[in-house]
DNA sequence: CACTTGACAGTACAAGTGTTTGCTTTATAA
DNA sequence: TTATAAAGCAAACACTTGTACTGTCAAGTG
């Protein structure tokens, strides 16, 4: 039984298997592990397999390196290349009143990751970077719905006019708001124009990141 | 001497050599890699290094397992995944008023290209999706801020509830709205659940396209 | 000065891993 | 059936590679 690519079912278990395992963490599998989990007798086999493979040209190997198979079109994209896409972590659902997640945790939590467009996150190091899925209508006057995706990027401060997740202490709630210093005052500036703006003191507030993006799916 | 994040200048070097090498080769480098290539006199001084590469989280690692270093973001970077960005023509500017573009017209006047995450034009066909971007803050009930990407799809008529881009006839303006067929009249409800509905005939409007999704980019 | 800490050296060891060899089993075709 | 190749098996082997252990050395620190 062979597929299109004339490769033999173990050997599209394999490929396959290479391909998760590196998706999943980011280096190739070792001969051994392949062996292990798709429960095949002996490496002997993996290595026969792996030949045909690189043969193929569905892999490439460097040979006596551990963990050297790499699979192609894998060096294109290298790191520093401008991508089209980038990837965020979904880190968790907003509503009115909750704090934000520590940016600490955002290496760890690393929890479903989406995709936004490239142009929405680079410039700067896209690092810090996060999404969160907006609930409720209490972000409403920042021309944010109900099921909107915010794309945030950790700072702690703010220039004037940037648009800003600023908790408010005494309230204990989190909304997205245009942040501008006046005096020893703070304007929290809704991004609709038809609605007023809250001031108060730079004490009772805390910014937990800025807003760089807003995503509405409504497919 | 350290640089800005706190490193010292041999793990910025270790760091730099680890994502050169990962470029060149696809795999990361073993602790004698880096030895070698960057004349270290001892193992243990790349090891020593490195762990606090990883304690800084500018890598990280998997214990005991060979070239098992992985830089933070290299997961997203999963190889031959099928492209997970569309692409669709952004066709003009829409402002109060301004009809859309005919969209016969769309496949001819492909003007920019822009890119947009899969998820948000995936489904059905992709065709027939374009972009427009907003002038002004006539769209503001739909909670679209001036300077946003409106995605649409072209589509003659519409379901109850999809919020869709219709043309009023006797106002000679387009806008935005959820739509609701209720006996002999047509409901428009913005999408900002502060905003009042309107209500009118179905022969006044000309729907012009559904809304798929809205992009906002605050970066 | 004794003591601590950070950074680096040198060496050795124990896993981790790819490869090889010899043999058996399973197709495939004459 | 029999020859032949393909695919799988098992164990042994040898290189690769991470880690541990022991020191050295300079810069603080009290």
């Amino acid at each position: 039984m062979r597929s299109a690519d004339g490769l033999s079912q173990r050997q599209e278990q394999i490929l396959a298997y290479i391909r998760k395992f590196w998706g999943e963490k980011g280096y190739a599998p070792a001969i051994r592990d392949i062996q292990k989990d798709l429960h095949i007798s002996s490496t002997s086999v993996v290595a026969y397999n792996l030949k045909i493979l690189e043969q193929k040209e569905k892999i490439l190997r460097d040979d006596k390196i551990s963990r050297g198979i790499t699979l192609p079109g894998a060096l294109l994209l290298n790191t520093s290349l401008p991508a089209t896409v980038h990837t965020v972590p979904l880190l968790g659902v907003i509503t009115a009143g909750s704090p934000l997640p520590d940016p600490e945790d955002i290496a760890v939590a690393a929890a479903e990751q989406i995709e936004v467009p490239a142009d929405m996150v680079d410039g700067e190091q896209m690092s810090g970077v996060y999404a969160l899925r907006v609930r409720g209508y209490s972000m409403i006057d920042a021309l944010i719905d109900d099921g909107d995706l915010v794309l945030l990027r950790y700072q702690p401060t703010a220039d004037n006019g940037q648009m800003v997740a600023v908790r408010l202490l005494d309230d204990n709630a989190v909304t997205l708001k245009k942040f501008y210093h006046e005096g020893d005052r703070v304007r929290l500036q809704p991004a609709n124009v038809t609605m007023e703006p809250i001031y108060t003191s730079p004490e009772n507030l805390q910014i937990q990141g800025r807003v760089v993006g807003v995503i509405r799916n409504l497919g």
